[in-house]
DNA sequence: GATTAATATGCAACTATTTGCATAGATACA
DNA sequence: TGTATCTATGCAAATAGTTGCATATTAATC
């Protein structure tokens, strides 16, 4: 399971709060992998308890006290070895395409609907996407760390860029039908 | 969960055994849904127990009893109840990314061995949408069924294509860094 | 003064998925 | 004769992910 080290890789950037790590996954590597902050915390927890992060509790007056992880260099380790082992090919399971699969036992009408709403969604990412690079990344010298990150986003752009192309297309499709 | 309905779904064109739908899950169906043969049997006995599909013992002389299952019009009006709810938008989990994202912290010959590996996959999977388009698509007359089904393979190569480009790019710019 | 949002952590229960195993006859091949 | 593959179904255990709830403070808005 990737989480452990997604958790990892986000840590190597500083430490941080489990709170920290949620608002993380919301924004940049929660791009690629998807966590709830329930699935951080346990996670955690197991990542202590094998020694890949120690956390310390900082009080803070008022507030609740946050816990901040930070990771070990067993941690390191154990993120460079994952690193040479073969990822798992993306698991496919999309509603939607199975709909379409189906078309003749589903409401047209509705799937259309579905089908506006998914291609908003992936115009709200690509955007989001524009806004990080254009911040972050143009007209900057980068370093290694930085040109994977801008890797990882410049795909991310080229599939929601081409995802929308297509739904485009089916959109026009199933209106001549 | 769309499996009980990606069930349905397949069991529309003709009555299945669990065994028949584990095998239409590896091809057709399966490129939209995956699904392993214990998920399909677990579901298909709650699916009996729904009244949306009903279950008959069929003796074979010396193989094992096929037990095949066909849709009842209850199935099928859940199934069209299902295509008007919105579809959930596919849930991304790619450990791939995530090692781009950690470029530092990771060994980059693997990772571009698992480059290679995820291009060939693709490849292989388009080679497939591709066998199946000519076979069963190219050149005849279609109903709406066939014709949404052949929609769904379209989006398949349209996106295994633009994957392949992509991803070819990307190898060519990590062999730059 | 009351509601809402943000900060901050976590348990419990449920649902979904994966992995390994078990059974058992048929057929094909080397 | 042994090995492997295909047909055919399913249990059990482990892991992963979702949903709902619970707590507690600060700060801003209405």
């Amino acid at each position: 399971m990737a989480l452990a080290e997604a958790i990892l890789v986000c840590l190597t950037e500083r430490p941080m709060s489990g709170y920290d790590l949620a608002k993380n996954f919301d924004a940049s590597i929660g791009f690629f992998w998807r966590a709830s902050h329930q699935q951080i915390y346990r996670e955690l927890g197991r990542l202590r308890e094998k020694g890949y992060v120690i956390s310390d509790e900082v009080s803070q007056d008022g507030k609740p006290n946050r816990i901040i992880h930070t990771i070990t260099p067993a941690g390191k380790r154990a993120l460079r070895a994952w690193s040479k082992k073969p990822a798992k090919h993306p698991s496919i399971k999309d509603e939607m395409l199975v709909k379409f699969y189906a078309l003749e036992n589903v409401d047209i009408g509705a799937l259309k609907d579905q089908l506006s709403i998914r291609i908003e969604q992936h115009q709200t990412k690509l955007v989001k996407y524009y806004r990080i690079k254009e911040r972050y990344y143009d007209g900057k010298d980068l370093d290694l760390t930085q040109k994977g990150k801008l890797m990882a986003l410049e795909m991310g752009i080229d599939q929601e860029t081409q995802t929308i192309r297509r739904l485009d297309e089916v959109m026009v499709k199933i209106g001549n039908l």
